[in-house]
DNA sequence: AAAGCGGGGAG
DNA sequence: CTCCCAGCTTT
């Protein structure tokens, strides 16, 4: 049905102006990959610009620390992938010259660079004849050719990267990896796809069927967990003076924002009543300390995340005193410095929220 | 094979 | 509210 050359037309024609579709450089390609993984154009494209201007080239970006780059990164979410940035930036820089791999397997050695990123960058940067498999081709192909293996499942992996191969257009498969991928998200969408104006129309599966709400089919998702965050702003001296400092603590391994900072927290699986009484007796029991003066307790913020709902409420004390003895990745920071550190959107939302704090 | 990992926009 | 986004890594 002449797939590919259709798929390619309608691109010409359709296809949004976008800053990294106008340049053949690898790294700007390999960075908005790493940018719009699970992530909408829309809200890529401010990050993609201000990574380009603060590092320009790859060795800018390898040259860069962690808390930098996670600074910029802030607000983008799936912060691993900033982390296996600047890992693969630094292989780059230092193994490779600062050249990219024309290379599949060699690209997909590197940190954070799995199947798709591997197959976009190989064909969008260097035109290798390797077909990209995101979420916007499960679904255009699953319904213009009725595939009804489940996305993601083995069977279904098999299923649609044996279409993918059969489908690209090896002559040119910069532009057909891209049509296929633009034309999931400007026409054939989730919700309300425009079949009436599709150039598939006379042969799509799921349309000449009435199955486009069925397609494609996908494993039902998990529950979501509702975590209870009491986030405890301790301020070890009187307070209002002007080198105030408060603790912070990097999250670290097997949970939710990790390499960001937060500040101290007890978690609970339930609701806690915060009267006086309880935010003294917590204190005490989980930090050791004494007659805290508390200046601040939060509204509550529900922060819901794909799997998590995460209630948080943020109490403020001052106490006379600097904590005992903590773990090794709490630091005592400048309060007018907190600026500096990549923190969660929720953090941010509160600091924005309680300025003077 | 399944779970974990963010945040936001659209309907 | 629900869905899902130019997916990858770990267990």
């Amino acid at each position: 049905m002449d797939f590919g050359n259709r798929l390619a037309a309608w691109y010409q024609k359709n296809k949004r102006d976008l800053p990294w579709r106008n340049t053949n450089d690898p790294y700007r390609i390999w960075l908005s990959e790493i940018i719009l993984q699970q992530t909408r154009v829309i809200q890529g494209l401010q990050y993609y610009f201000k990574f380009i201007e603060k590092y320009p080239d790859v060795f800018a970006l390898a040259g860069a620390s962690r808390d930098e780059v996670f600074k910029l990164w802030q607000g983008l979410g799936y912060y691993n992938r900033a982390d296996n940035m600047l890992s693969t930036a630094i292989i780059i820089a230092e193994k490779y010259n600062g050249h990219f791999p024309s290379d599949y397997d060699a690209l997909l050695k590197m940190p954070g660079i799995g199947p798709y990123t591997a197959a976009a960058v190989a064909s969008i940067a260097f035109n290798l004849p390797r077909p990209v498999i995101d979420g916007n081709v499960y679904r255009v192909l699953s319904r213009v050719f009725g595939i009804d293996a489940v996305v993601n499942s083995p069977e279904g992996h098999t299923k649609f990267q044996q279409y993918a191969e059969d489908l690209l257009d090896r002559a040119a498969p910069s532009i057909y990896n891209q049509a296929l991928m633009e034309f999931g998200a400007l026409h054939c969408t989730p919700v309300n796809p425009g079949c009436n104006t599709c150039i598939f129309m006379g042969e799509c599966y799921a349309r000449l069927n009435g199955m486009v709400k069925d397609l494609p089919v996908k494993k039902p998702k998990n529950k979501v967990r509702n975590r209870f965050f009491y986030y405890f702003i301790i301020e070890p001296e009187p307070g209002g003076n002007e080198n105030a400092k408060v603790y912070l603590r990097k999250r670290m391994n097997g949970d939710i924002w990790r390499n960001l900072y937060d500040f101290l927290l007890v978690e609970t699986d339930h609701k806690l009543e915060l009267n006086d009484a309880a935010i003294m007796h917590i204190l005490k029991q989980n930090f050791n300390l004494e007659n805290p003066l508390i200046s601040l307790v939060s509204k509550a913020y529900i922060h819901k995340l794909t799997h998590q709902s995460i209630h948080a409420t943020f109490i403020k004390v001052n106490v006379d005193k600097k904590l005992d003895k903590h773990e090794k990745f709490v630091i005592l920071a400048d309060k007018n410095k907190l600026s500096d550190y990549p923190v969660p959107r929720l953090i941010e939302q509160f600091l924005k929220d309680y300025k003077t704090l």
